[in-house]
DNA sequence: TGTCCATATGAATGATGGCTCATGTTTGAA
DNA sequence: TTCAAACATGAGCCATCATTCATATGGACA
């Protein structure tokens, strides 16, 4: 528990100050969100849990194109993997991966993508 | 305004449902907060606006690099520059940007992350 | 006007990354 | 135990990208 969890208010900033191993941390994880395949994998699993095959005919990705993306987000820790039959069903890893799937696709939304060509 | 800023809950989760154009776009955003020197030199504009040559000292770039870096923040439109003098201070554009890079940060630090080396 | 300071820009380079293709591994069933 | 389904893995390829080096632009001040 945190203190801005136990004042709960939005408004209050918390002006991060980042060394640079952290930086890399952060830069390492967000990699993880910031392309296309990986991100709609992700909020595929945030509906609900998927086997490899499913994900691959859903978000329209080659099995092995899948299984790739998979292996990074299971690594860093995004996602896990549970056997079931001979299909392996992913799922996000806890609620702080929903969340933050959520909250960077809402803020990017109301900031409006001024994309060069 | 939208729905989930009226309710306010912090427990409702959206489960976002992603089409190919905007997962692009956010993809394209979430890359330009998913490397260390661009997180560095946006946490510094958090904490105060900055000059180039301010930014170039306070995160260890050289004056070029940082430019280049510069000019990509601003081109998705996540700063922004205003002459002063001899100097273009940069800041962050809007509070959208501080609050989804303090979400990020703090929902990454909880993650703890698996850096495979 | 000319010079210095601050920033921007372009080209080149080394590194990283996502995808495909081919193949390996494990499981369930016949 | 043999076969097929589901998934993982490795190598190679092409594209993207962050940085550096060199140079250009543009405002400030004498």
């Amino acid at each position: 528990m945190h203190a801005d969890e136990v004042m709960g208010g939005r408004d209050a900033l918390a002006a991060v100050r980042l060394d640079d191993a952290t930086a890399a941390s952060v830069a390492t994880t967000l990699q993880a969100l910031a392309t296309p395949s990986r991100l709609l994998i992700l909020t595929t699993l945030q509906q609900s849990p998927h086997s490899v095959t499913q994900l691959a005919a859903e978000v329209g990705m080659e099995q092995s194109a899948v299984s790739h993306q998979l292996r990074l987000l299971r690594t860093l820790g995004l996602i896990t993997g549970r056997r079931d039959g001979r299909r392996i069903v992913y799922r996000l890893y806890d609620d702080h991966v929903a969340q933050l799937l959520d909250q960077a696709v809402h803020h990017i939304e109301h900031l409006g993508v001024h994309d060069p060509h």
